[in-house]
DNA sequence: GAACGTTGTATTCTATTTAATATAACGCTC
DNA sequence: GAGCGTTATATTAAATAGAATACAACGTTC
């Protein structure tokens, strides 16, 4: 058998569901860029509910927020990250990136000899 | 943040798709145990048409076909593993459990001190 | 050749998930 | 207070996935 590949889908669970994984974290990225939830919604191609519901998903689950946002107010509000979203992301990075090598330099071999 | 714990969930994929899963797997075990396709099925809960589904799926992605299925014959017919098949298992769940290994070693303490 | 329990396949129905739409509330700007 | 773009939420529509049903073909057993 030819061409093998692993694949793998990681994410970090708290008591009450998933907390973070890679689109929770696309996500924090774009809000983080772009300053509002809607506009990075728009940006990845997702609803507004969809984004929003993952940002309370996200918020619920963790003991502090990873977001702060504000309705109403110049330019209609928006949210900005928390320092500890920054730093969620930077966790999730980390676990991910580790993860990968982890994974293409561990079976990589066992893959081709099967 | 207390209790968070990683999850993951791996598979391995030829250049049709999906190859193995934890659930191609488990069905392959309950053929093995069972002599067919039907038995397995309803072994794990899930409808023949899916099971099915997925022993084309894995057999069409293969190089070499993982199980013998005879239609007719004695009780009806039934499906074997092959030497392949029973491969495929092992390695499956070889990958698997060194990957859970590393997932709880490793991302342990990272994870506590969040 | 009738009966049996399989495999193989198409079709229909149902449930679940996802997307779209609508609307209120917010608070700053002007 | 009207306008703005946002958050927040409910409701509805559409798309996708999954389950259920039905039936032909197969080849051994009797």
């Amino acid at each position: 058998m030819k061409h093998l590949t692993v694949k793998s889908r990681l994410w970090v669970v708290g008591k009450e569901g998933t907390f973070l994984g890679e689109g929770r974290v696309a996500l924090l990225h774009a809000i983080n860029r772009l300053g509002s939830i809607s506009k990075a919604a728009k940006s990845m191609n997702m609803s507004y509910l969809k984004a929003w519901k993952l940002v309370k998903s996200m918020n619920e689950t963790s003991s502090q927020p990873l977001v702060k946002k504000c309705s109403g107010g110049k330019d209609g509000g928006g949210t900005t990250l928390t320092e500890y979203g920054h730093k969620a992301i930077k966790l999730f990075e980390e676990l991910s990136g580790k993860h990968n090598q982890y994974l293409s330099q561990k079976f990589e071999k066992q893959l081709k000899e099967f």
